[in-house]
DNA sequence: TATTGTTATACTCTATAACTATA
DNA sequence: TATAGTTATAGAGTATAACAATA
């Protein structure tokens, strides 16, 4: 008697879902699409997002410092801050001590915008993370941290 | 007197960092690193070893179930798959009940080898989650699952 | 008419090599 | 000699449209 061939019905997860690394990713997708979504009226992708926010508090910020910061190849960020120039959000000025760098500021219509965005962000955060109490998000943050930080 | 032009000692991500998806994105990256290194033995990249474990744990998956398991779409699947019978660690059976489907089974050489990586995971999961204590590990896990599950 | 698997293709993201100007 | 910024380009990863076979 031959063996039958095998049908699944409920496909079988458990493996995957123990490992951190399957977990944290799948997190990671799910907070990035709702971000996707209400970001979109401001014409920002997550990395966007990323860099404006850092120039806003942080100016002068130069290009290689917000590519340590972010993970970010130097050549991927010239498209990036190319756009933000043309949209008249970002200008870039020459650095007061190194006249190799150039120190990347806000235009105040790059400030009203990042102002608004980072609004917006802080209400999703309330919504996707309102999943969990305060004590829990508190947590998560914390224990995400342990994680990637060396 | 002119207002002198800023620069930056040290970058404030305070704010990304006090963002979910930021730092979820960050520890999923962190951990996918090392996974990447420790599978390279093995040829699995991690959507791969997604998808052998998978079919390990679900033999007679279909394509289909594999795509809305992983959120891969269909067209990607296809490549990933001949790669795997070409290396004869999968085959494609006809499927009992469906004529249009292919139910998927791994060789003994994938089982062996699935056998083996999720070994490997198993371990690696231990190192990286080792910075944090058993408690931390299981409550991390539960507050992802909490976020990316609806 | 809808679904599975597939092909072809396009778009985005990320990565590498090499150039320039300044240090 | 090394570094900041840039260009050009290559490679992954991800997306859409359309088709044949089957339901």
């Amino acid at each position: 008697m031959a063996k039958p061939v095998p049908t699944v019905e409920q496909v079988d997860t458990g493996f995957l879902e123990s490992l951190l690394g399957y977990n944290a990713r799948r997190a990671s997708l799910a907070v990035i699409e709702v971000f996707l979504e209400r970001m979109a009226p401001y014409g920002l992708k997550p990395v966007d997002f990323s860099v404006l926010s850092l120039v806003a508090h942080n100016p002068g910020i130069t290009s290689r410092q917000l590519c340590a910061a972010l993970g970010i190849l130097p050549p991927n960020l010239v498209g990036m801050v190319n756009q933000f120039e043309k949209r008249e959000l970002i200008e870039r000025q020459p650095h007061p001590h190194d006249g190799r760098a150039m120190g990347l500021h806000l235009t105040s219509a790059g400030q009203k915008l990042i102002r608004d965005a980072e609004r917006t962000a802080a209400q999703l955060e309330a919504e996707v993370a309102g999943r969990l109490t305060p004590a829990e998000q508190r947590t998560l943050l914390r224990l995400l941290r342990k994680v990637y930080l060396k």
